[in-house]
DNA sequence: CGCAACTGTAACTATAGTTGTTACAGACGT
DNA sequence: ACGTCTGTAACAACTATAGTTACAGTTGCG
């Protein structure tokens, strides 16, 4: 299946967001935080603030925010913004309608992916972008009450590109 | 999200052996039906083999039937032998694990896509090849008991390629 | 045997989607 | 007016899938 790391991208940007509050991220803040390129962000802010998730402001200054608390945001929400196809594709060219099979295994298939797909959604509805701050906290989370910035301050050197976290990739 | 259309054909494909009963089908059979390159049926086939949901013969006379019963094998068993990875990915490169939310970020979105993966999981595997070829019966099914050949007899004409049934493509 | 009909598989091209990069116009605060 | 941002176009790089040709090896049968 050729999936993308899109959604991934956008919880984590979205992420991000909720966890700098109100302050407005410069794309090139988030950019380094995912490590990619400031331009991609941006064109996933776009997508993201057509959907209403987030609102931007250019100019100095600038940068994007939430457009409404994170409790107020699903994950299908962010997967929709996103992701623009179901998680199957039918054939690429139809079948052969001369056949038995070939001309109603469209339709067949079809349910089945439905199926699929809003079980997906349904799965995805459940969580909220405050859900995925919170199983967020256990670990990043520091003791004092005040949270650490979202990125420390200075320049980085851009971070090693191994394996991530699991064999997904 | 990069959706392939594997599954759909290989479902195509073993919901043509299930119709044809326990007669061999030769790739160019299939190929006809599936509207592709009779290689890449072949291919599959090699697939489909490995995770024993098919067993092939070489040679004269040779060609693919079920390895068995189409009630016993689920759409789940079909996806495992054809689709590598989970419906989403993380992301290419791993985030910056400077930055509190890029650290754990990878964590959280596991254990969400395992989520949505069990669910599409779940789906699938409530469904067998036998549910497929049974709906399809209502539409293609003749009514003298006797059930019409995978393909008519004779060469056919390679079908015109145009939009399938559906948006998914 | 020797041929014809098959599968299995390598090698290559084509196509498509995503990602990465450079460049620049326009908006905005100071 | 200037510097700092976003928005966006244009294009290169990379990846996975799909399509194609070619051919070695297997099998049935005259």
């Amino acid at each position: 299946m050729s999936t993308s790391s899109r959604f991934a991208v956008a919880v984590h940007v979205l992420t991000l967001m909720a966890w700098a509050d109100e302050e407005p991220l410069k794309s090139e803040q988030v950019a380094e935080s995912v490590n990619t390129n400031a331009v991609v962000i941006r064109r996933m802010l776009c997508e993201l603030a057509e959907s209403n998730l987030v609102v931007s402001q250019t100019g100095s200054m600038g940068g994007s925010k939430l457009a409404r608390l994170p409790e107020r945001i699903t994950l299908l929400d962010i997967y929709q913004a996103v992701e623009s196809r179901g998680v199957f594709s039918l054939h690429r060219h139809p079948p052969n309608p001369d056949c038995p099979v070939g001309v109603n295994i469209g339709t067949v298939l079809n349910d089945v992916l439905d199926e699929v797909d809003s079980a997906v959604e349904r799965v995805l509805s459940n969580l909220t972008l405050r859900d995925v701050v919170s199983r967020l906290q256990p670990c990043a989370g520091n003791s004092n009450g005040k949270r650490a910035s979202v990125l420390a301050n200075g320049k980085r050197k851009q971070v090693a590109r191994v394996q991530s976290v699991s064999a997904r990739n």
